[in-house]
DNA sequence: TGATTATATAATTGATTAATTATATATTTA
DNA sequence: TAAATATATAATTAATCAATTATATAATCA
């Protein structure tokens, strides 16, 4: 039972920062490479990387390498304390929309 | 939509911690004062205290003093994307069931 | 009123962590 | 194979934050 808290609070650290949110919310929309993500959101190349390594550490999303670029998606049955958030987070429909898509 | 993921992750910053996790847990079965929280859980009146503070001022927990005591209990309307993770929260039935009661 | 109990606040300390800068690895293409 | 592009990793820095210690406030009771 303390073991499950713990667990439940590590998780919730994951989604208590507004840079991964922000890289949720785009994944629920749809799968997305590095370059997509740091095009649309502005963070550093690094930044977004780091961020995806930790997602990826617990589960949240799922990494798959295609040629050059490395696509992310978001694992929505990993955790089901999370899926009231996945809900609740606002569109980014038009923010994917607006990409150039200029690096693949 | 910025600013709500902002505030998403504001919110849940809160929760993303074990000890205050612990004491949603607690206060999910029943209003507790701070005494009995001190000591189901052994943590110092003070921790409890700050902690509570941070709860309450972000309306997670409603606040009510009765002579000495001061009682919180869970407000769990607050916020919709909390639902799930409170739902997911461990049962704290037997631990609140062992308390001595010997402050109020 | 003075002592006791319950709770809150303030100051300090140590640990955690996000972002940046710099560099390394991996894949593709010329 | 060399150059270019995409991504990952490492090291550093600055900021945030939890817990402790010490002290203050508030309510009750002798």
């Amino acid at each position: 039972m303390d073991d499950h808290i713990y667990d439940m609070a590590e998780s919730l650290k994951l989604l208590a920062d507004k840079t991964r949110l922000t890289i949720i919310a785009l994944l629920k929309e749809q799968e997305l490479c590095v370059c997509d993500i740091t095009e649309i959101t502005g963070m550093s190349q690094p930044n977004a990387s780091q961020h995806l390594r930790k997602l990826k550490a617990a589960g949240v999303v799922n990494e798959s390498r295609r040629g050059q670029w490395v696509y992310y998606s978001l694992n929505t049955t990993n955790k089901p304390y999370m899926e009231c958030i996945y809900e609740h987070l606002p569109s980014m429909k038009e923010k994917i929309s607006a990409l150039k898509g200029s690096c693949c």
